[in-house]
RNA sequence: GCCCCUGUAGCUCAGCUGGAUAGAGCAUCGGACUUCUAAUCCGAGGGUCACAGGUUCGAAUCCUGUCGGGGGUGCCA
């Protein structure tokens, strides 16, 4: 039994309560109240009925709940109209048993059809070291990858390499202004070229390796190898690697553009070939596939790579998290997919943007006039675990703003501590268990979930068992900021739980209880931290 | 102009596919270590959920409008 299940069987339990009694095909919602007084699962399905059948929600209520209960409920109370449901204790001991006994099954929730998914984010330009702005999409792409996994998908991530076009020239000429700098030449840097210093460490760092790869090739190997080296260490890791300059030359992109024309979605003007957004979405401008000078737009690249993703590879779901400067992007992309035929499929998430401040200045970044606070920068400024949990606890369509110095400051009261110490306090809890004799892995039959009476102890178990259906829900709505504030409000019960009741005592029945309470809860922050991509130190 | 995001405690933000008394962290003030980790806990103060209408048994949540903040609206990528 797991909690999943148990929520399916009321909902299902519901819906055929309401068709017996009422004739009616309904999908009644199953709720978790936020008051612990009202139970496990709560609906408010009486409510929604009192018009349709002509009652009072009151005994609607009652005549649903006059039946025999689900299996895994103990009782269902009608109050002010709501059904409350409480899980059998049985039903909270076995799950817990279970959760203790296979840690690793109990991640593997399998609560959706297994699907083919593809993340794709970051995906900046590699033009120069990564910023802060890729540090939120590498948290939160990483983050959703690890949600989506767990309950059950199969993803890749992704980055795509946007290695030729304009920005990659402009780098090139720069670099290469650069090294005849140093050599003594007379050269200039293009007005709106990269101007930052991490140029000029790369042009003394190339002539002095006295390599024989062209300029061109080695700036863009190493900045690219960087940008993994960073984002690894950021602990998000890409599957795929996909370059665009290697799919331009596939071929893919004239047949896109054949079967656009052939849709009769194309049409010439100004001598560029236009694509006809505006026949699929009216909020949007029909756009250029092919400039007049015959080069192949930005636009018409991203849909032959979009539809790539779905014809060659085969993705059910593919999610692009962009920044917001792409937005306008997004409707365009949508439309094409859908004029392809891949309507649903796609869904473009839009991360808003990170303002950097310092003090009450905003200050505007850009890795062309060589002002950026990078990745790395973060890292070695705030460490990896406080940045994630910083990226991640808020939702995607937040827009940010990033106090470089208030960040290192808060660092040592960044909730993600908070967490941490709870599972650290535990860990050291369940060793001085071991050492006087009580291992809670050999004794897990042996636990009586019953002795824990506690306000405390209760409201812990409760929380516990709930976690899938926070992942699940995260994996839904895709709000991967569901995790950590679950993690902050499930720390602080336990913290409390643990200034109020002594875990190892006396009374070894009771002892071994808490132990297997607190057994829980420390494999509960593990895996949420772990979804998150933060450590979990076993002392602190 | 049009489109998207956003406005909740002093600050940073949850809560938004409508539900029971609007929450957390930080900051402020007052308490708690002889005992499994005080990186902790307990308590207090702090709110016109931007504003105005509407829908509903019920609105922070949905709709309309107004105002404020951010972004987009390229034959750039």
């Amino acid at each position: 039994m797991n909690i999943i299940l148990a929520h399916n069987e009321i909902s299902n339990w519901l819906s055929n309560r309401i068709l017996q009694l009422y004739g009616l095909d309904d999908m009644p919602e199953v709720l978790e109240p936020e008051n612990p007084q009202f139970g496990d699962f709560t609906t408010n399905v009486a409510f929604q009925l009192a018009k349709k059948v002509h009652k009072a929600p009151l005994s609607i209520a009652e005549e649903i709940v006059n039946s025999d209960l689900p299996e895994c409920i103990k009782c269902a109370d009608v109050t002010a109209g709501y059904i409350n449901f409480s899980l059998s204790n049985d039903v909270i001991s076995s799950i817990i048993k279970n959760l203790l006994s296979n840690p690793d099954d109990w991640r593997k929730l399998h609560t959706e059809k297994a699907k083919k998914i593809q993340v794709e984010f970051v995906s900046a330009n590699p033009t120069g070291p990564l910023n802060i702005v890729s540090a939120r999409a590498a948290a939160v792409g990483s983050t959703m990858a690890n949600i989506l996994r767990s309950v059950g998908h199969n993803v890749t991530t992704e980055f795509l390499l946007n290695d030729t076009g304009n920005q990659i020239h402009l780098l090139d000429n720069s670099f290469e202004a650069r090294i005849a700098q140093i050599k003594g030449k007379e050269a200039t840097i293009p007005e709106n070229g990269y101007h930052g210093e991490y140029i000029k460490d790369y042009a003394v760092e190339y002539i002095e390796s006295g390599t024989d790869v062209k300029p061109e090739q080695w700036i863009l190997n190493k900045i690219t190898s960087e940008q993994k080296q960073s984002l690894e260490k950021f602990r998000t890791h890409f599957d795929v690697w996909f370059s665009e300059k290697k799919f331009r030359r596939s071929g893919k992109i004239d047949s896109i553009i054949q079967r656009l024309e052939s849709l009769g979605t194309t049409y010439e003007r100004d001598k560029a070939t236009w694509f006809a957004a505006s026949k699929f979405n009216s909020n949007i401008k029909d756009f250029v596939l092919i400039k007049s000078d015959g080069e192949w737009a930005y636009g018409l690249v991203d849909i032959a790579y979009h539809a790539n993703k779905f014809e060659e590879r085969g993705f059910d779901i593919v999610y692009t998290i962009l920044g917001p400067d792409h937005y306008g992007h997004r409707d365009r992309l949508e439309a094409s997919m859908k004029a392809l035929g891949h309507d649903d499929k796609l869904k473009i998430l839009i991360l808003q943007q990170v303002n950097i401040l310092e003090g009450s200045e905003k200050v505007k970044m850009s890795k062309r006039a060589g002002k950026i606070i990078t990745m790395d920068e973060l890292i070695d400024d705030v460490g990896v675990d406080a940045a994630r949990f910083f990226f991640l606890a808020r939702r995607m369509e937040a827009h940010l703003d990033f106090d470089l110095n208030l960040a290192r400051e808060t660092s040592d009261v960044n909730p993600v501590y908070y967490v941490q110490y709870a599972h650290a306090r535990i860990r050291s809890i369940l060793k001085f268990a071991e050492n006087k004799g009580l291992k809670i892995e050999k004794k897990i039959n042996d636990i009586k979930f019953e002795l824990a009476i506690e306000p405390e102890e209760i409201l812990l178990i409760r929380k516990t068992i709930k976690f899938p259906l926070v992942v699940r829900n995260a994996s839904i709505i895709l709000g991967a900021h569901l995790i950590p504030f679950f993690l902050i409000e499930y720390s602080k019960l336990f913290h409390n739980f643990y200034t109020k009741h002594r875990v190892v005592g006396e009374n070894r029945e009771l002892s071994l209880t808490r132990l297997g309470i607190s057994a829980a809860v420390a494999e509960t922050i593990r895996w949420g931290l772990c979804l998150c991509g933060i450590s979990t130190p076993n002392q602190m």
